[in-house]
DNA sequence: TTTAGCACTCTCGACACGAGAGTGCTAAAT
DNA sequence: ATTTAGCACTCTCGTGTCGAGAGTGCTAAA
């Protein structure tokens, strides 16, 4: 979906100085910018009239348009992707920004659990816009251990922890009540039967026969294809108020469908999906619903896979308005997906990464 | 915080009726209510004279406002109080929301992470305003059960549940790699040494022989530690959207601080704690932020604890306009607090109660 | 005590008008 | 051939005016 540079040669080098001005002064300002402003407040050496004479030929070109006769341009869906793959696309993540992050994960490191929320935190922080990450997850669940817990009565926590380091807890309520050494026992030749085997060599396997151990193994199951089923895990949400005081969402009915977006988790699911349906690598960048998500119109998205293709991988990604910006954003995505692809190799092989 | 019935006395069974309406209509249409509006919308047998008169006495009373000379009347946040308290608080939510909700928590029994998400879903449809709800925090955490799981390498992953089900896991990196059968014997170790221990009991404990077994347990010892220091567990939130769409909402800065508020969890968890220092019982209404919440000007929070006093309990409610449906939130928002504490009973205690 | 009548006040939409911003075009300058 | 100055043109936006309409408070009659 990307232009390669040879494709689009139809720009001079100082019309894309221009747009690229054009789109950094109206990220800032999400006003439009015209001819005077642009030299005034970029010291430019050019007259007034010469830039209106290259803002025609890029209002032709589709990079720009005019919200009306009498204002200044604004970028176009086209000037912005121009501006992303040519200008903003391989940038670097300032090593300052590198190493403040880096440090903040260094000290969660220890608690799993916190990655999720701190990964979000930290990209809408350096975004100011809205995060979105999705928890790890296996494509291919690969069970690990099962606990057994009795609470009083007949009621049971089954605790089930995948290869991948997930874990799922469930609340069954036996037949009948089970001493926790039954339990125990249970959960033992469970876990050495099912070690390391996948959903369909667990269906595979003799039924139990005991009836015990044949009901849990139904649930765990149940309970992995569950998990597989999902497209990810839990996702992780930040920072929607930066992007509520954006002045396009002030009025515009079509932003607050955005938002609905990503309340109803299905429908962003469903959208991440089919962002993303290659592995982990580039940072996928999603410019107002393309044509396929009428619900994006006004906005934008950053999206980036992380983790270990065929094993486990989450997303991530920014959303916010079209007028985002692309250069402090793309770096940031891009960074974060890379730091937390190691942090997920480390806990899936357990070999020491120090990044 | 409530008054009296008997301390409220200034009002005529007639001007009760019209401040009730005027509530009503204004919670519906969010226009000011003129005299004119009132007869017609409710087929009242009376003038429009007459009603005028009312209202001047429910305006000096301090019930209503008039947002300008020829505009009709806003209930004022005393009017909203003298609603909820005398017309509305006691009461019940109708048969067939109870049933229906009963049914999609009956399906969702089996599985315990599945309540807060639900709970929250179902607060924000009924209310169609926003809703929160905590997990059961455990106030005296009880050590229950430790399992320690190898993964390859020095990584170990710890899950740790307490007597109220709670279930923390945390990924532990150790000096030097570790069998999965000396894990499980520690584990076996603690496991008869904690149970349902509290914090205290444990830290009392003679230190342990073993170094594993000592590094394990002071891990256990500060996980618990947060866990009680919280006030509540993770905060599931729903319906945002809901409340966006309103009209004042679209506009006023201040109802954006609001939201605000609830995307800083910390935020959020210091009003629930302020708010509702008590224990589970009665309902809580918040209006107008009462004057200490500078945040909650044009808002109301609707607010139950639920659980068992002293030994788990959680919070939910629903946060909206203040001009919001009292009559339907407020016995949702009590039913719901009744309903989960019945589940936590059950799980707690083991004991079957159906309701 | 209720109601009809009426003058009064205030909002709101429509309309007009002028200032200002920004453009496109043409012709001169480099 | 490119750049620039100049200028007419168009459009938005804020302001002011105006009239219609809504809703009130008050007074006097029922």
């Amino acid at each position: 979906m990307f232009f390669d540079v040879k494709m689009a040669p139809d720009l001079t080098e100082r019309q894309r100085l221009l747009l690229t001005l054009i789109v950094r002064d109206y990220t800032e300002t999400a006003q439009p910018v015209g001819s005077a402003r642009l030299v005034e407040h970029f010291k430019l050496d050019l007259s007034t009239a010469t830039i209106r004479n290259e803002m025609v030929a890029l209002t032709e070109a589709g990079y720009l348009r005019q919200p009306h006769t009498s204002a200044g341009r604004v970028p176009t869906e086209e000037g912005y992707r121009y501006f992303v793959t040519h200008v903003v696309y391989q940038a670097d993540l300032p090593d300052a920004a590198r190493h403040t992050i880096s440090h903040q994960f260094y000290q969660a490191r220890q608690d799993v659990e916190q990655w999720m929320p701190l990964a979000a935190s930290i990209l809408a922080h350096q975004s100011r816009a809205a995060s979105l990450v999705t928890a790890p997850h296996t494509q291919r669940a690969r069970y690990k251990h099962i606990e057994l817990i009795a609470t009083q009565g007949r009621q049971v926590l089954m605790v089930l922890v995948m290869a991948g380091g997930e874990v799922s807890q469930q609340l069954l309520t036996l037949a009948e009540p089970v001493s926790q050494e039954r339990l125990s026992a249970a959960a033992n030749v469970l876990n050495a039967v099912c070690m390391a085997k996948t959903t369909e060599e667990i269906a595979a396997l003799p039924g139990r026969a005991d009836a015990l151990e044949n009901d849990i193994l139904s649930l765990v199951l149940t309970d992995m294809n569950r998990g597989e089923q999902r497209v990810s895990g839990e996702i992780y949400l930040d920072g929607l108020t930066n992007v509520l005081s954006e002045p396009e969402f002030l009025e515009s009915t079509d932003a607050r469908r955005a938002i609905h977006l990503f309340e109803e988790r299905s429908l962003l699911q469903d959208l991440l999906a089919r962002a993303m349906p290659n592995g982990v690598g580039g940072v996928q960048v999603l410019i107002g619903g393309e044509g396929k998500w009428e619900e994006l119109k006004q906005c934008s998205v950053v999206l980036a896979r992380y983790g270990i293709p065929g094993q486990a991988t989450g997303m991530l990604g920014v959303f916010g308005p079209m007028r985002m910006a692309y250069s402090r954003t793309i770096p940031t995505v891009r960074f974060m997906a890379d730091l937390l692809s190691s942090l997920v190799s480390e806990t899936i092989s357990g070999e020491e990464n120090e990044q």
